[in-house]
DNA sequence: AACATTATCTGCATTCATGCAGATATTAGA
DNA sequence: TCTAATATCTGCATGAATGCAGATAATGTT
């Protein structure tokens, strides 16, 4: 590929990024949750149930850290805990899937904002896009374990 | 465009901004900083020098806690102030750059697995890749306004 | 010149997330 | 059965980010 395409690259992406999880802490400032918190819901919205340990190597907390946060998220009836008959010591956790919740109302204007981009985009354009979205999102996470192996 | 295409965009484009933003927290701790004090880097790096009260309006803090982030991050030797001549009650914030950050080191796994990533797209699809980041990252800074002036 | 407005900073207080170390409950192994 | 290992939880303490209200300094206005 020719510089002048990598070059523009380079310059929105970072930017791109930037955006993107600046809006996420705006997004959890909106809703009155941490960071943290609310992104805890999302990976286990997105991934299912986990036990309070899985979910503690998710996040990066310890496992007691782990016990405040689900609390905390099961106090707003976001989670739930669920004790796993298998093994009584475990806890698994899984979201409470609440479309009534305020953090749909939040990410409204993302939604919005983004339909009209999409909207504009051929279906091979959005083929391109959905692929590379499925390559990165894995991408990222294994980046994530490597930052906290490293560190 | 068929729906099959925009199912599978549904499913993984949430799944996409929850890594993107875990990575970010990932990296804030890698790093030693708060969230927002990493992001009102990278704002002041992208977006240039600005008064500390705009980058209070950036970052959705008051002035207070604005002067306070300045201070830590000023500490770190990530940010400069310098008074503006005009108006001597101003205050303009820029980022120092600093290669030398331990942040590059955070931000290295991450660049590593995404260059590959983009390493097997064509020239086309890095365009079309380009070009959303070019219309996604304004459309998420106008729904932070927007998320902002309704909470 | 006097006053109002604006921009940033400070003192004080509070909230909250988090770590750590030890406690408890459960399971696995010898 | 006794002991070790595992999973989660609790008590305690701490640090850190933030808001708020008032202080300070500079500019604009009449």
């Amino acid at each position: 590929m020719s510089t002048p395409d990598l070059q523009r690259l380079g310059a929105i992406y970072p930017r791109y990024l930037n955006a993107i999880v600046l809006h996420g802490l705006a997004t959890a400032q909106a809703v009155g949750l941490g960071p943290t918190d609310l992104y805890a819901v999302g990976t286990l919205t997105f991934y299912g149930r986990m036990t309070s340990g899985d979910l503690a190597a998710k996040t990066g907390l310890t496992t007691g850290a782990t016990t405040r946060l689900i609390d905390r998220l099961e106090q707003r009836g976001l989670v739930r805990r669920i004790t796993d008959p298998a093994d009584r010591r475990r806890v698994l956790v899984e979201a409470v899937d609440t479309d009534t919740l305020e953090l749909d109302s939040a990410l409204a204007p993302a939604r919005e904002k983004l339909a009209e981009v999409f909207a504009d985009a051929s279906p091979a354009e959005i083929a391109t896009l959905t692929d590379h979205f499925e390559r990165a999102a894995p991408a990222f996470h294994e980046a994530i374990e490597t930052i906290r192996k490293t560190a």
